[in-house]
DNA sequence: ATGCCAGTTGGGTAT
DNA sequence: GATACCCAACTGGCA
C-alpha cells in the first residue's frame, strides 16, 4: 500500500498539544505531511476583525510554525494565500495528496465551507479525515442531540446533556516528531477572492495586499502574512498570542494549587490591571493555541487532589472549569440554532425587545445584512459615544477605552458595558454591541460573544432584568479609589476619589485643580490646553427606569425572534407608541422599516417565512391587567398592551 | 394546578 | 470587610 501524503489543515487548532486531529494524521504514518493554512477571504474581508485580533492570530500562527520547525527543520506552517474551497482541489493534484485531515469546526459558516471541501476531496479521490471537535469539552452536536436537539439554555442543561454524551476526553499526546513535507513547489493559478465588500476596510491605512503576491506570499516561502500586508495599522494590544506562551503561563497558574482549586469568577476584579485579575486564557482558547480539554483536566486533577486532601475547592459554575462549561453551553446553543443564533430575527430562543438601532434583515434569506436601522438620531449618537468611550460615565468609558486599546476586558466589565448599552441604559440592540466586541476583542468567539450579549440584554439565558448594573456603584465596589478610571481615562486622573466616578458633580475648584473641564458631548478634546471630559449623556436613573419599564413591557408581550409578528413586522401593534424603542407606524421589520420598504419581491419571501413559522405552536401571552396596573408607573403606555391582550385571554 | 426555589457575578442599607 | 436582608419581581423546573 502506497504511503500516505497528507495535508494537515490548521484552522481553529493552532497548537501541537492535545490535537486529536493531528494525531489522526500522524497515525497514518505518512510519507509526507504538509501543515497548511488556507488564507480565508471570509476572515480577511467579511468577518469583523480589528488589528489587535489579527496580531493575535499572526502570533499564534508564527508560534505553531516555529514549533513545527523545531520538530522537523524542513517543515513549518505553510500559509497558502487562497481560500480553501478553490485552493484545495488544485493542491490535491499538485502535491499528489492522498489524505486531507482537519478538525471538525463548529460555526455555521465553517460548516458550509467544510461541506464543499469534503465534496471536492471526494471527487479528487482524496480521503478526508475529520478529526474530533476539540475546541470544546464535548462535541457540540452530540450534546445538542443529548439535549433533545435543543439548544442548552442553562448550565444544568449542559451538564446533564454532557453527562449523557460521556466523560470529557483526556488530552492526547503531543507529537515528538513530524514527517517533513514533500516538494513544496507549486505551479497553479491563484484565484483571488472577491474583496468587496470589505467590512474591515476602516482598519486599513493602505490597500490589503495579502493575496497580491501569489499563493506563496511575497518571498515565495509560504510565510505568515503581516499586518503591513493586510494594510492595517500596528496593533495596540499588549496581549500576545502563541501556544508556547500560554502553556508556560498555564504552568504558573497551576503551580498555585490553592488559587486554581478555589477560583471563583465573580470574586475577581473587573478593575484590576497590570496584572489583570484573571489569566487571559480566552484568546488562546479561541485560536486553539490552548486546548480546552487539556486546561480542564489539568485543573480538574488539581481540584480532585485537593478534594481528597479535604481542602476547600470551588465548583461550577463559578470555578475555573465552570467557565469552560459556559463556553460549551454557548457552542451547543450555536450548534442547535445555526445562523439564527447570532441575531434576533428568526431566533426561536431570543426574546424580542423593540430595541433602538435594530439590525436590518434581508427577508429573502431571513438573515441580518450587517447594517442597522437608525430609528432615532439621538440613540445613534449614544451608541457612538458608548463605542468611543465618551459617554460621560467614567467607569463605562474606561472599560470601552481599554477594550479598544487592548482588545481585552474582564468578564464583569463586559457585563457592565453590555448592560449599559442594552437593558440598563441606552435600550439599544444587543446586536450593535456584539458587533463592536466582535471587532475589538482579541478573544472574540462568536458563540460566546453572542450568547453573553443575549444573556446581558436578558433576551436569552438570563431573565432577571431588574438586576441592573450601575455605572457608578459597580465600579466603586471594585475600585473605590478609581485607579482603573485614572489609567484609561487619563484626563480625569487628577480628580479625587470622591468625584472620579461622577466628575460632573465636582465643584469647579476641584476640576480646576484636577486640570479638566467637564463639558459637552465628547466631540471636544481640549479647551485652551486643558483636557475636556464630556457630561453624562443622560440621567442614568431616569434612563434605567425607562429601560426597566420597557423590558417589563416587552416580557409581557412575550415575543421571540421567530414569532410571526416579529417576522412580518406586525409586532408594532403590540407596543405603545410612547414606549421605549421604535414603535411608530403599522408596517415594518423587526424594529426597522427599510428592510420592508420597496419590497414587492420581499413580500413574497416574507409571507413564506411567516407561513412556515405560523405552523409551530407558540405561547400565547397571558393577559394580566392586574399585574399591569400594579407594576407600571407609565400607565398611559400600557393602554395598548392591555388592549392587545384583552382579546387573547387564555381559555 | 399552584407554589416554591434556583438561577455564575445588582444596589442599598443595616449590623 | 463580611454578611444579612430587602428591593421588586424574571423564567423554568419540580413537587
Amino acid at each position: 500500500m502506497p504511503q500516505a501524503r497528507v495535508l494537515y489543515w490548521f484552522r481553529t487548532d493552532l497548537r501541537l498539544h492535545d490535537s486529536p486531529a493531528l494525531k489522526a494524521a500522524l497515525d497514518l504514518k505518512p510519507e509526507v505531511l504538509y501543515p497548511i493554512w488556507c488564507w480565508d477571504s471570509h476572515y480577511v474581508y467579511r468577518a469583523r476583525v480589528g488589528n489587535n485580533r489579527w496580531q493575535f492570530l499572526i502570533d499564534c500562527m508564527n508560534d505553531v510554525s516555529r514549533s513545527i520547525t523545531n520538530l522537523n527543520a524542513e517543515s513549518k506552517l505553510f500559509v497558502l494565500r487562497e481560500p480553501a474551497v478553490t485552493l484545495l482541489p488544485k493542491l490535491f493534484r499538485a502535491w499528489n495528496i492522498t489524505h486531507l485531515v482537519f478538525e471538525k469546526d463548529t460555526d455555521a459558516y465553517a460548516k458550509e465551507r467544510d461541506k464543499q471541501v469534503i465534496e471536492s476531496a471526494e471527487k479528487a479521490g482524496v480521503k478526508v479525515i475529520v478529526g474530533p471537535q476539540s475546541r470544546t469539552l464535548w462535541d457540540s452536536d452530540e450534546v445538542m442531540k443529548a439535549n433533545g436537539g435543543k439548544p442548552t439554555m442553562s448550565i444544568s442543561q449542559l451538564q446533564a446533556a454532557g453527562a449523557k454524551v460521556g466523560a470529557i476526553a483526556r488530552p492526547v499526546e503531543t507529537p515528538t516528531n513530524l514527517p517533513g513535507p514533500g516538494d513544496v513547489e507549486l505551479d497553479i493559478d491563484q484565484e483571488r477572492p472577491e474583496s468587496k465588500p470589505d467590512i474591515n476596510g476602516k482598519y486599513r491605512e493602505s490597500d490589503e495586499k495579502t493575496y497580491s503576491s501569489g499563493i506563496a506570499g511575497p518571498q515565495g516561502d509560504y510565510s505568515v502574512p503581516t499586518l503591513v500586508e493586510l494594510g492595517m495599522k500596528p496593533a495596540t494590544t499588549p496581549h500576545r498570542g502563541g501556544e508556547s506562551l500560554i502553556l508556560a503561563r498555564l504552568e504558573s497558574i497551576l503551580a498555585d494549587e490553592d488559587y486554581t482549586a478555589t477560583f471563583e469568577k465573580p470574586k475577581t476584579s473587573p478593575a484590576a490591571f497590570e496584572p489583570q485579575s484573571t489569566f487571559l486564557t480566552s484568546p488562546f482558547l479561541h485560536f486553539g493555541a490552548l486546548s480546552a480539554r487539556y486546561f480542564y483536566h489539568r485543573v480538574e486533577d488539581i481540584v480532585e487532589k485537593r478534594r481528597k486532601e479535604k481542602k476547600a475547592v470551588s465548583t461550577p459554575p463559578t470555578s475555573l472549569t465552570g467557565q469552560l462549561l459556559f463556553r460549551d453551553m454557548y457552542f451547543v446553543a450555536q450548534a442547535a440554532l445555526g445562523y439564527s443564533f447570532g441575531q434576533t430575527y428568526g431566533n426561536s430562543h431570543c426574546r424580542f425587545i423593540p430595541w433602538h438601532l435594530p439590525s436590518k434583515v434581508d427577508v429573502k434569506t431571513g438573515l441580518v445584512t450587517g447594517e442597522y436601522e437608525v430609528d432615532d438620531e439621538g440613540k445613534e449618537k449614544e451608541f457612538q459615544r458608548w463605542r468611543d468611550g465618551k459617554t460621560g460615565f467614567p467607569w463605562i468609558d474606561a472599560i470601552m477605552r481599554q477594550l479598544k486599546q487592548e482588545g481585552w476586558i474582564h468578564h464583569l466589565a463586559r457585563h457592565a458595558v453590555a448592560c449599559f448599552l442594552t437593558r440598563g441604559g441606552c435600550y439599544i440592540s444587543w446586536e450593535r454591541g456584539a458587533e463592536v466586541f466582535e471587532e475589538w476583542l482579541v478573544d472574540h468567539e462568536a458563540a460566546c460573544n453572542i450568547g453573553n450579549w443575549q444573556w446581558l440584554s436578558c433576551t436569552a439565558f438570563y431573565a432577571m432584568f431588574y438586576r441592573c448594573y450601575s455605572p457608578v456603584a459597580f465600579g466603586k465596589k471594585w475600585d473605590d479609589t478609581g485607579e482603573f478610571v485614572r489609567k484609561y481615562v487619563p484626563e480625569l486622573k487628577g480628580l479625587s476619589k470622591k468625584y472620579i466616578y461622577e466628575p460632573h458633580k465636582a465643584p469647579i475648584q476641584d476640576l480646576k485643580k484636577a486640570g479638566v473641564v467637564i463639558r459637552g458631548d465628547g466631540s471636544e478634546e481640549m479647551s485652551e490646553g486643558v483636557p475636556v471630559y464630556p457630561k453624562p449623556m443622560f440621567d442614568f436613573n431616569v434612563q434605567r427606569e425607562i429601560c426597566m419599564q420597557g423590558m417589563k413591557n416587552a416580557y409581557r408581550v412575550g415575543l421571540h425572534g421567530n414569532d410571526p409578528k416579529v417576522l412580518d413586522g406586525s409586532w408594532k401593534e403590540l407596543f405603545a407608541d410612547d414606549g421605549a424603542g421604535p414603535t411608530e407606524g403599522k408596517e415594518g421589520g423587526p424594529g426597522g422599516m427599510a428592510s420592508f420598504e420597496d419590497a414587492d419581491e420581499a413580500d413574497g419571501a416574507r409571507e413564506e417565512l411567516v407561513k412556515a413559522k405560523r405552523t409551530s405552536k407558540r405561547n400565547v401571552p397571558k393577559a394580566s391587567p392586574e399585574a399591569a396596573r400594579k407594576g407600571h408607573k407609565r400607565e398611559h403606555s400600557q393602554g395598548t398592551i392591555d388592549g392587545a391582550f384583552g382579546k387573547k385571554v387564555k381559555s
